[in-house]
DNA sequence: CTCCGTGCAAAGGCTTTGCACACTC
DNA sequence: GAGTGTGCAAAGCCTTTGCACGGAG
């Protein structure tokens, strides 16, 4: 689907610091993860990888995915769909309107909860790590 | 485990307008809706409604909440457990900040996303419609 | 050579669905 | 009586887990 062979250290090195082995499947799951712009689920991963490794099994891309997101590599969101969805953590903070009629996720930059988070620490003491939250409302298209 | 024969024409009204039977079944479930003072599971649902009707099944307590929640009666919350939680729509909107250290739970008011609701429309005319957010961080205790 | 990582298969948790009977209106 | 709502059982979907083999270091 894409290329996989230019220089990429960053993620693989951080998991060879901590001890952990560099596999095909591992490599492969990274490449995925970036090369997908959105949100990619598990069952995408799988499908993905799959293409290039068939001999991959599902349950491997979950154990990379919980050993990436423990490593802070990959960012998980639950956008309510009954389903998990991951990304790549070089990608930032952002966070996501889902519409609710069509379905639509729109990003949003985190900027737009500064505000929130200072009241919250004004008002409760509470130190707020927002991470890529979905708020689910009607797009422009939707309201009609 | 409470009375159930107190006044309560509101939602079995509502029920009742839209040509939906009230059922023994509905009207406990909208009872252990109100009874519950925070957000109930659909497990937690048919526990309850089970002790004082034994024979009431968990797919009942599913389509039913699905029916009050596609009526407004009630509300569906994803916290990011693996399960959805309901509560009352009766009991207006609040939503959580949740401590990642201790656990501990504070009950927010709504209003805290009043500019961020007017700025998602201004920007994205998107119609935000935030209804029991969980927002993680750390509570005042838990910051040292 | 050691032992971590994987494939495989099965099970787990939550939720949905098909069907026939029962109960509300 | 008509037809919605329910119980029952099974399946569906996503995810996790136990086990033994294979491959990375």
């Amino acid at each position: 689907m894409k290329a996989k062979s230019r220089p990429r250290p960053k993620a693989t090195d951080a998991l060879r610091e901590r001890g952990y082995r560099i596999t095909p499947q591992r490599m492969l799951i990274l490449d995925a993860l970036r090369d997908s712009d959105k949100h990619i689920s598990a069952e995408e991963i799988y499908a993905q990888v799959h293409d290039e490794y068939p001999h991959i099994n599902i349950s491997t891309v979950y154990r990379t995915l919980e050993l990436l997101t423990s490593l802070g590599l990959a960012t998980k969101t639950d956008l309510g769909e009954g389903r998990v969805r991951y990304h790549h953590a070089e990608k930032g903070q952002h966070h996501h309107l889902v519409c609710e009629n069509c379905g639509t996720i729109i990003d949003m930059d985190e900027s737009f909860f500064l505000p929130l988070k200072n009241a919250l620490l004004e008002k409760y003491q509470f130190k707020a790590n927002i991470s890529h939250l979905a708020i689910f409302g009607l797009c422009a298209k939707c309201q009609s």
